[in-house]
DNA sequence: ACTTAGATAAGAATGATTCTTACTTGGTAA
DNA sequence: TTACCAAGTAAGAATCATTCTTATCTAAGT
C-alpha cells in the first residue's frame, strides 16, 4: 500500500463519479493512511481535524459512506455495534481480539484459494455471490505483541 | 432444534449459575424461538412483550448480554452496526444478503471440515484459537425467495 | 419463613449517527 | 475566463440504540 498523492487520491475519486472536493480528498488520504486498521468515524475525524480544522464530522460520517457505496473502502463487520471501516478492499480475513477489542487483518492467498474452490462445490440458488471472508474468534496471549498466523514448515 | 419447556430453560439457566428469574427464562424462551433469525434486543422485547407485559426493556437488553456472556447464545457480525443475537450456538456460517439487509444461517459441515483442516496447517503465534467461520456477501437474486446453497451433484 | 446477594423497572443519561438548512464550491459550458 | 447550478458542506439540532442509576423486588440458600 503505497502512499497516494493528493492527485492520485483525486483521479481515484473521479474515476468513481464523485467530485473531488478537499474534504473528501483529505479523508480519503486519512484513512487510506491507516491500511492496516479500522477506524470508526470519529477517530478518522481525530486525525484529520489538526491540519484541518473546519471539516465537520458530519462530512467524515457522510464521506465514509459515500466511499463505501463507491467501494472505494468497505466496511467491517463488527461483535459490538458500530461501524468501522476498512481501507483494504483486497479479499482478506480478519482476526477478532476479544481481549483487546482489536480487529487484525489475515492475508492468506491459500486460504482465499481454498473458500473459492469449495464454493465452486456449491449450487447456490437465489443468492448472487460477491465475496466472502473468515472470521478468526480468539484472543491475544500478550495483549502487546503481534499475532502471526504462518504456514507450518515442514 | 427443539422447543424447550420452562423447566428445561431453567435447568440451562441454572447450570451456568445464572438465576433463574421469570425474565430470563422468557427471554431466553423467546430468543431460542427465533432460531435461525438473528433479533435485535428490541425485536426479542417486542415479542415478548404482550405476554410479559411488566419486563422492561432495560432487562431484555441486559439479559441477553449475560446470556452472550454465559455462552448461551451468540452475538453475530454486523456491518450496519447494531448488536444482534444469535440463538444458534452450533459451528455456522453466515450469509450477508446486502439487498434485504437478511442475515442468513450457513450450515455446512465441509466447510467447517475445511477450515479446521486449514488452520491445523498454519501455526498460531500470540493468538489463543477459539472459533472461526465464513461470512458470505453477496443479494438474494428474488428476495421473497429463500437461499439454498447446496453440494453440487455429480 | 428469613435473609441477602443479585436482579429488575422505570426512566434519565449517554453516545453514536443522521438529518436539516442555509451557505459554499467543483466542474461544466458559454 | 466567467457564470451557473447540482452537489457538497458546516453547524448544530434531532433521533435512536444502548447503558446507567436508583429504589424496589425476588430467588434460593439457611
Amino acid at each position: 500500500m503505497q502512499n497516494l498523492t493528493r492527485d492520485e487520491l483525486r483521479q481515484r475519486l473521479l474515476a468513481c463519479g464523485l467530485k473531488a472536493t478537499h474534504q473528501r480528498i483529505v479523508v480519503f488520504e486519512t484513512v487510506m493512511a491507516l491500511h492496516g486498521q479500522h477506524p470508526v468515524a470519529e477517530e478518522v475525524y481525530q486525525l484529520l481535524k489538526p491540519a484541518n480544522p473546519s471539516i465537520s464530522l458530519g462530512t467524515v460520517y457522510k464521506t465514509l459512506d459515500t466511499f463505501v457505496e463507491s467501494g472505494l473502502i468497505n466496511r467491517v463487520f463488527t461483535e459490538e455495534g458500530g461501524k468501522r471501516y476498512d481501507p483494504n478492499t483486497e479479499a482478506h480475513s480478519h482476526i477478532y481480539c476479544s481481549n483487546t477489542k482489536e480487529i487484525i487483518d489475515f492475508e492468506d492467498a491459500e486460504l482465499d484459494q481454498l473458500l473459492l474452490e469449495f464454493f465452486k462445490t456449491r449450487n447456490m440458488e437465489n443468492f448472487q455471490f460477491r465475496s466472502c471472508s473468515v472470521q478468526l474468534m480468539g484472543c491475544k496471549v500478550e495483549p502487546d505483541k503481534k499475532v502471526t498466523i504462518q504456514r507450518v514448515s515442514k
